[in-house]
DNA sequence: TTGATTTCCTACTGTTTTAATAGTAAAATA
DNA sequence: TATTTTACTATTAAAACAGTAGGAAATCAA
């Protein structure tokens, strides 16, 4: 029950993207150096959230990434669901999820759905400006 | 960030000793048959339930497995935990995990332990008794 | 006392996922 | 046109997952 490197790559991929915004395009290599984080493995990882829109590319000399939107506007549900496929704890809360076999009498899954809810809900309530704020705060303080 | 069959089985096996409880010990046999999980596997998973004392067993001819206390006093988290090893998001989160090494610029722990927070949270507002409960209703419904 | 039942313990195995590394093509700018 | 940067695909080592398998030890019932 774990949230892979891809999630937490992504979220902090997403976060220097927002505290670093200065209306052009941030190559990822420099995020990759920021962040201590493989250029190669970081590919992979940003195609995943251009593939779900969350940010633009620019192609060429002098592009990069950029948000697709304003940093208040992207919770942290958004991110980690597009990094990760999804953020539901077992496979059968999924929509369009194969029905799984038990289902008739399965006795637990209001339990699962519950933890569903209150996993996306907090996931959810977290924008991603408010993490950008943070990090600004903790950088700030150790200069 | 899903629940292994390890944690999914546990719960079952937990519930199912909880309602077929009538004060002597059930063999496995008959919790994988009507669970419909392979007897061999069930015995690892019960092992780890074993060694975290919420069962007590019973070897020998007409022996079998018992709650160690009244279905009140377990809650899921409790199973959960037992089964998974944690139920914590990320490593950093746990109780003597190796210091990670972004630990002293990490802007995002506070975000995780939040997560960490609500979804154990949530695992330790749910008792097995609640979960029996709903289990025999069910049960009841389709007879 | 013996045979059946049941827990207990350890080793093995095929499959999938994870966490990358690597190479190359395509686009765009300076 | 050379350099930079994104885009795409293939490969891989290691770990985790989800079991299977075999046998030892304990206990009870007949």
């Amino acid at each position: 029950m774990k949230v892979s490197t891809k999630g937490r790559y992504a979220l902090r991929t997403m976060i220097d993207l927002a505290v670093n915004d200065n209306s052009n395009p941030i190559p990822l290599k420099d995020i990759a150096a920021r962040q201590n984080i493989s250029l190669k493995y970081m590919e992979q990882i940003i195609a995943l959230l251009i593939k779900a829109k969350l940010v633009k590319s620019v192609r060429g000399n002098s592009g990069g990434y950029m948000l697709a939107r304003p940093s208040m506007q992207y919770t942290a549900g958004d991110i980690l669901r597009a990094a990760e496929g999804d953020m539901t704890p077992i496979d059968c809360i999924k929509k369009n999820s194969p029905a799984c076999s038990r289902a008739d009498f399965c006795t637990v899954l209001p339990f699962w759905q519950g933890l569903n809810k209150v996993i996306n809900g907090y996931l959810d309530s977290v924008t991603l400006a408010e993490l950008a704020r943070q990090a600004k705060e903790k950088s700030h303080l150790e200069i």
